[in-house]
DNA sequence: GGCACGAGTGATATAGTATTACATCAGGGG
DNA sequence: CCCCTGATGTAATACTATATCACTCGTGCC
């Protein structure tokens, strides 16, 4: 399986492109309240941990990961459990997205409309996840299913590589293989 | 996670749509003599076991599901990183495809030309998977990346929901939610 | 207040998926 | 024959995810 890389750095603030992380941060927890809000959910205080702590930066990270840091921070101990309930409710919420492609979750900083659906690009390298629109590529599943019989429920869109910065310095996997479906 | 339904039944020929499926056999074992061959590998005993086992249904399928069934057949007991070794081999070669959204795995019935890319619908009730031709999804997964600076190794592209013989029946999740992304 | 109810959480255990590390074996080329 | 390489065996472990049951807390109702 494709194994995602654990980022070294602080990861905070150190997206490739600059920008101010704050900014995006602000923006989810303002979301976050409007989102649970309307589905009749509670943003409690564990699931405001969590969320804060995948906020934190655009990378993908995994769930045991994410138990670590948040542990790390108060010393207490979190079950895996827990973890993954508060991260069932961002899911449902929409504020947070599973990749499929590394079993991790990652923040959804650009908030789209409920037509507008996008693929994601994760670096192999710093686990950085870039989202993009992509609505067409659902579409085509959508016919795909339709010209086959299929009831679809959930589609799923993902690439992986190396993001501009890590490419640039050269790092990656040694081998330039091209599909996974293929 | 979602996960993966196991297939009630003996899981060979009992596709939804009628065909005969020692003809996929066949064909995929003849392209397995090739693929290897290409690549300078070897089908050996343990790779055409498993490579037998996956083709022996258009199910999708958990490595350990195929680690069982295999130990039935045999009475021996076969260790996990073998099962997983001979996948990985037959994933190189072009054979088997990896279900991202299921960790599982499932024969490529289809052949297809090295620029013909497919996505994989799978069935949450029945595990059967079909593939379908979608070489645009890929382009613009591709174009996207290229938008982004992104340098794009690997791509993915799946649906899941109820294949047309399942939905007739009327099983399946309860909750219609829509996307995986987005 | 006292009570029932349901959502959320804690605690414990366990299931399911995948890899690391090292030993061994088989075949080909020198 | 010997060595090298690729494949496999063996054992242990890491990583990902869920099942169960108990408990708390807020809400609505009497």
């Amino acid at each position: 399986m494709a194994r995602l890389a654990k980022a070294a750095k602080p990861a905070a603030g150190d997206h490739p492109t600059q920008h101010n992380h704050d900014t995006c941060v602000e923006t989810l927890l303002d979301r976050a309240g409007i989102a649970f809000e309307k589905r009749g959910m509670k943003l409690t205080a564990l699931r405001l941990r969590v969320l804060e702590e995948i906020a934190a930066s655009h990378d993908a990270m995994g769930a045991y990961d994410l138990l670590e840091r948040l542990s790390r921070k108060t010393g207490e101990r979190l079950a895996p459990i827990s973890v993954y309930r508060a991260i069932d409710a961002l899911l449902d919420a929409g504020l947070v997205h599973r990749l499929e492609s590394k079993n991790a979750f990652f923040a959804c900083h650009a908030p789209h409309e409920e037509r507008q659906r996008h693929i994601a690009l994760v670096c192999n390298q710093c686990a950085k996840v870039v989202e993009v629109p992509a609505a067409s590529i659902y579409v085509i599943i959508e016919e795909a299913s339709r010209a086959k019989g299929f009831e679809l429920r959930t589609s799923v869109a993902e690439g992986s590589g190396l993001c501009g910065t890590c490419a640039a310095v050269g790092g990656g996997a040694p081998s330039p293989k091209t599909s996974a479906q293929g």
